[in-house]
RNA sequence: GCGAGAGUGGCGAAACUGGUAUACGCACUGGACUUAGAAUCCAGCGGAGCAAUCCUUGGGGGUUCGAGUCCCCCCUUUCGCACCA
């Protein structure tokens, strides 16, 4: 038979009609019960209301909503919500550049987006939309401020912060990306200024620990925080300032740290930071203060250091080990807000310190030698141990007492004797800094604090929340952050005294939302008058599988982590980790770069939807890649899936053309009426349908490779098709049986695309079985009775491929070689069998014969 | 520099624990249907060769009856960190 061609594929009119379908059913809202159906909270990273939906969201929304359709058809009681992180400063840009208000233009971007969304078929519960920049969202965060502002977890303090001019406020490390702001991109300054800050760091350990109990992410990222925590053990040691002409006499002391005890010995100089309090003490002469403000005013410019930098303080400092003088620097290449600001340097044993010392013309003292070399690989050992600095572990020399020890060894030998004269302790230091959370911004959280001219700091009483971000701002993008003009909001009476203060004029970064919402999508009545319910986090938390770009593999995923540690220890609930499962998806990208306005490589989804409807466009992005590599846009690509989708529905229709006499519609997967008269065809298709099925299973079960489960959808509808348009086929002579199983086959086909094609799935299942698919039955893999009788065998000579044979199924080794023999083109490598030396069998699939 | 990943047709990509490399799709070529086009359908499509055959998973070596897959060295490339002592 031919495959009608009249009945084209209306994705228009389809796809509106489910969409309605589902809005009007409420298809895909859930309870936070459910019996004794298994939960699993589906979860995409929401996105910031920039305007319209980009390919990248629809990229990560439509492995979302694959996942999340899938497990509804396993039967689980699945949370799939979405919301808009809608502060941050794009609004409030805009709001100065055509002189609105952040929130409306915020608003309008959010409703414009929750309609192309929409569009999209997204099988949200939109009932629990979160917008982050509401009220009823944002004070909550000011309450978990006040609270952890009284366990100290929030506090204030005046330090040296990342600053974009561009973007005219401050910035968290994490936010910092070559020296550059991570949003505008450019040059980010050091400015000393007072800042609110979340202490992230007490936190350090649990974080860097419990990444190990975290098997469903990617290594990638754990790699990424544990190195971003930057955990290390060492020692700090206190060296006494001597004999400088200046400062005779004085007790100062200056403390360093070292992951290094071991080199102890071969310490040669001190180099300290120019922004250590001790760098202006050690100072006396014109010349040197004027080198010490040249250095830190370099330092404050930028953070990149082109050049090593320094230079001799005129003081001395006595290594307390063996009482050598060794001098003070000022260098630039020191960081300050790490360990103790100076350093103890080896320039024998590490690259940095050496590259001074010969800058400097500095004493190099080597005091470690390479261990014994071992057995196999002496030369290569013997090679690298010339060069200097050599900074792999070895032997000691030329450190009295611990000569000869391994520097394991040494390294806690020579600690627990710092330890124990006194002037040195076992220290563990972090990378990791505490968050700075203040934006000198207005659109964004304000932060519930006042400033008393009695009371010094004081908090807001919890009753007086929220905070609401004053609408009455004006947006010049000069001078001061809006709030701070604003002298409504600015005078306050102190809550404590009710005397004149000033309000905290600082806003959150917009991090500390993300932090949070995927706990307020699991509270269902917005009334209530908490920020969530332990019981509803309980649960639905931990996120069963979480989905977003590796861009936020640092910060919203550790911001988060922490978040809910926090929570934790405020006796919100008892959860640990926030996000079970991770999934790090690639970027969409076109011609090799990623889709941004200035290359001009953007492609809209808008006019894609309306040429070619959702299903094309989602079909698309998954079947083009799996969903962790970047995926390459093409055009035509996207013609090829749109082809698919109608010759999916015209297979579909034509199957309901020869399947429209079966009486009993209400049952789409009858099969067990099977009998021995099933034509060998319908056999096979079956065959391969559950063997696709099983494969599918487990894709569809954590690898998330959804191109190759459409592939073996392509191949099975291409299969349906070659077998109904084919000369063997005859309608008329079908047995029922024949027909419950294409009817099967047909069903398991929609099910299997319907996560990812939902609306002309939906439709194809009506059409076949008048019902709605996601109330249907499930199907059942079935092995339609039907082993294959033969199969294909490769035969190897000598380990080439040399013939495929056909041999009966399950053959025992024998009978394969016996008919492997009788090939010709075996015959010609084997000529005699005597010649055989040996032969492997693998059952059913390869004979290798060895002569 | 350090760390992690990736190199397979013209392109996007398949290949589960070593067992018929290039499935599926795109592009392309030829054909059918059409006044014509679109759509659709059929056939072909890694390279060389008339052919039989030979070669082919970044390059080189190794283990194995057998390697895209495992081991060693090198090249290219992407990403992350980069003076964290």
């Amino acid at each position: 038979m031919k495959i009608s061609e009249d009945k084209n594929y209306d994705f228009n009119s389809v796809e509106s009609k489910w969409q309605s379908f589902w809005e009007k059913e409420n298809t895909f809202s859930v309870k936070n019960t459910a019996g004794d159906k298994p939960k699993f909270y589906c979860l995409e990273m929401f996105p910031y209301p920039s305007g319209r939906i980009h390919m990248g969201h629809v990229r990560n929304y439509a492995i979302g909503d694959a996942v999340a359709r899938f497990k509804r058809l396993k039967g689980f009681n699945v949370l799939h919500p979405i919301g808009f992180d809608s502060f941050g400063l794009p609004a409030e840009n805009a709001a100065i550049k055509n002189k609105t208000n952040p929130a409306l233009w915020t608003k309008n971007n959010i409703d414009y987006m929750i309609g192309q969304l929409k569009e999209l078929g997204f099988s949200y519960d939109w009932n629990r939309l979160v917008i982050t920049s509401d009220p009823e969202y944002y004070k909550w965060e000011q309450l978990f401020f006040l609270q952890m502002f009284k366990k100290g977890l929030a506090y204030k303090k005046i330090s040296n912060v990342n600053w974009c001019d561009s973007c005219n406020t401050t910035l968290a490390n994490e936010q910092v990306e070559d020296g550059r702001c991570w949003r505008c991109g450019s040059n980010v300054n050091i400015k000393n200024m007072e800042q609110w800050f979340f202490k992230i760091t007490a936190y350090a350990e649990e974080l860097l620990n419990d990444l190990d109990g975290l098997d469903g992410w990617p290594d990638k990222v754990k790699t990424m925080q544990r190195n971003w925590i930057g955990k290390s053990s060492g020692l700090t040691v206190n060296f006494k300032i001597v004999d400088s002409d200046e400062n005779n006499g004085d007790e100062n002391c200056v403390e360093i740290f070292t992951t290094r005890p071991d080199t102890i010995f071969g310490a040669t100089y001190i180099a300290m930071s120019p922004f250590h309090p001790l760098a202006k003490k050690l100072i006396k002469t014109a010349e040197k203060t004027a080198e010490l403000e040249r250095i830190t005013r370099n330092s404050l410019i930028s953070k990149d250091i082109a050049e090593k930098d320094g230079f001799f303080t005129g003081s001395y400092a006595a290594n307390p080990f063996n009482g050598k003088k060794i001098p003070v620097f000022i260098a630039n290449f020191v960081l300050m807000d790490y360990g103790t600001g100076a350093i103890m340097s080896v320039p024998a044993h590490d690259a940095r310190d050496y590259e001074f010392a010969e800058k400097y013309g500095i004493e190099i003292i080597r005091v470690i030698k390479p261990a014994a070399p071992q057995e196999g690989n002496k030369s290569e050992n013997a090679e690298e141990s010339e060069g200097l600095p050599f900074t792999a572990p070895g032997t000691l020399i030329n450190s009295g007492e611990f000569d000869g020890l391994f520097s394991e060894e040494a390294k806690e030998k020579i600690s627990k004797y710092a330890e124990k004269e006194g002037f040195g302790k076992k220290v563990v230091n972090y990378r990791l800094r505490d968050w700075g959370i203040s934006r000198q911004r207005y659109w964004g959280c304000p932060i519930p604090i006042v400033y008393c001219e009695k009371c010094g700091t004081v908090p807001l009483n919890e009753s007086d929340l929220p905070l609401v971000l004053p609408g009455d701002a004006t947006f010049t993008g000069e001078g001061v952050s809006p709030l701070k003009k604003l002298e409504s909001f600015v005078n306050v009476k102190c809550p404590k005294c009710g005397g004149n203060a000033k309000r905290e004029t600082d806003t959150m970064d917009t991090f500390v939302e993300s932090s949070w919402y995927f706990l307020r999508y699991t509270l269902l009545d917005r009334k209530e008058e908490v920020p969530f319910k332990d019981e509803d986090a309980a649960y639905w938390l931990p996120v069963d599988q979480y989905i977003g770009g590796v861009e936020h593999a640092v910060m919203h995923l550790l911001y988060s982590r922490f978040f809910v540690k926090v929570l934790r220890d405020l006796k919100y609930f008892k959860l640990d980790e926030p996000f079970k499962n991770l999934l790090t998806q690639g970027m969409v990208v076109k011609n090799g770069a990623k889709m941004s306005k200035s290359k001009g490589n953007v492609v809209d989804p808008d006019g894609l939807i309306k040429k070619f409807g959702a299903d094309t466009v989602r079909l698309f992005v998954l079947f083009a890649a799996p969903p962790e590599k970047d995926l390459e846009w093409n055009d035509s690509g996207v013609e090829g899936a749109s082809r698919f989708i109608n010759r999916f529905y015209r297979t579909v229709i034509a199957g309901s053309e020869i399947l429209k006499d079966l009486q009993d519609n209400s049952e789409p997967f009858i099969y067990k009426t099977l009998t021995n008269d099933i034509n060998q065809n319908i056999k096979e298709i079956i065959y391969k349908l559950s063997r696709i099925i099983e494969k599918t299973e487990i894709e569809m079960e954590g690898r998330y490779h959804f191109n190759t489960v459409i592939s073996s959808s392509m191949e099975l509808i291409n299969e349906f098709n070659d077998f109904i348009t084919g000369e063997a086929f005859k309608k008329d002579v079908m047995s029922k049986a024949d027909k419950y199983l294409l009817k099967y086959f047909l069903n398991s086909v929609i099910l299997i695309l319907y996560p990812f094609i939902p609306h002309v799935c939906s439709e194809a299942f009506e059409i076949l079985n008048a019902s709605f698919i996601e109330n249907g039955p499930r199907p059942e893999k079935i092995d339609a009775g039907y082993v294959p009788e033969n199969c294909n065998i490769a035969v190897q000579v000598n380990g080439k491929m040399r013939d495929l044979i056909v041999a009966d199924i399950n053959s025992d080794e024998p009978a394969v070689l016996k008919i492997a023999l009788e090939s010709a083109k075996i015959a010609k490598y084997v000529g005699d069998k005597s010649l055989i030396k040996k032969t492997i069998y693998v059952k059913n699939k390869l004979l290798s014969i060895i002569i």
